[in-house]
DNA sequence: CCTTGACTTTGAGTTAACTCAAAGATATAT
DNA sequence: ATATATCTTTGAGTTAACTCAAAGTCAAGG
């Protein structure tokens, strides 16, 4: 009653490949299946599938995730190591956002300058 | 009177090999040479070194840096295409920061349940 | 029943951006 | 003069994260 790893990949713009290879190396728990052990993705694997798309998109490794899923399954021992996995990926991603907005600023500076050149003709200064 | 290649190399933490790779695909223009023809970065050549670490950091392709750099090189008359280029690449990043940000607010929800969870010893919902 | 899609395993191929190595020739600093 | 750094070219190796293909089996919908 759930998903089909087609229909999953559709709605997530993840090709179905991509879907098995996740499950097999273990960045999403194994997903349901039907009698026939055909995937049928329920709520929660799809919750999974999300979050990684999420994760990955914004461009953490693949091995933080599946280290995360190995923490997470074997319970609530590792809280603690769960708690700086993310901690420490916040970090990365803080540190990416702020190299990003140097970097738009270097950007936003030169294409004004460019704006400025393809009114007059050329470049004022440089 | 410049910087030799290794002298760029630890003031900007680029490998010597990939201060030669940039040169060689086109990421920088061809360096000044000494007499001897040994590299000898002068402030031109080290302000394309550090722009091309500040947008590589941020994520640019090579490809897109070659590309500008090709447009420059070929003079005013693209200082259309080369807008285009840029302008093309900041909607990219910004893109990029926006999932970033998104991928942020996930991440500090999860951390702060686990901060919780650590305190009273579990999970509270998921 | 038949077609279409899903399943498995295995293994090879792809892309981007380096990164390293080898070889032999020069150059520079002490 | 000598030790160390640079030079060139060429080509192979690396890493991450897929991506594709082959081969053969099985399941589900009409």
């Amino acid at each position: 009653m759930g998903l089909t790893i087609k229909e999953v990949s559709e709605k997530y713009g993840i090709p179905s490949e991509t879907l098995r290879y996740y499950e097999r190396v273990g960045v999403i728990p194994p997903v349901t299946r039907t009698a026939g052990g055909i995937r049928d993705y329920g709520e929660e694997d799809i919750a999974w599938v999300e979050n990684a798309k999420c994760m990955r998109a914004a461009g953490l490794p693949i091995e933080a995730l599946i280290e995360y899923l190995k923490l997470y399954r074997e319970g609530d021992s590792t809280f603690q190591a769960r708690f700086a996995l993310l901690s420490e990926q916040r970090e990365l991603l803080l540190a990416q956002k702020k190299q990003l907005e140097e970097t738009l600023d270097r950007l936003n500076y030169k294409i004004s300058r460019y704006a400025l050149a393809m009114e007059t003709g050329k470049l004022t200064w440089e």
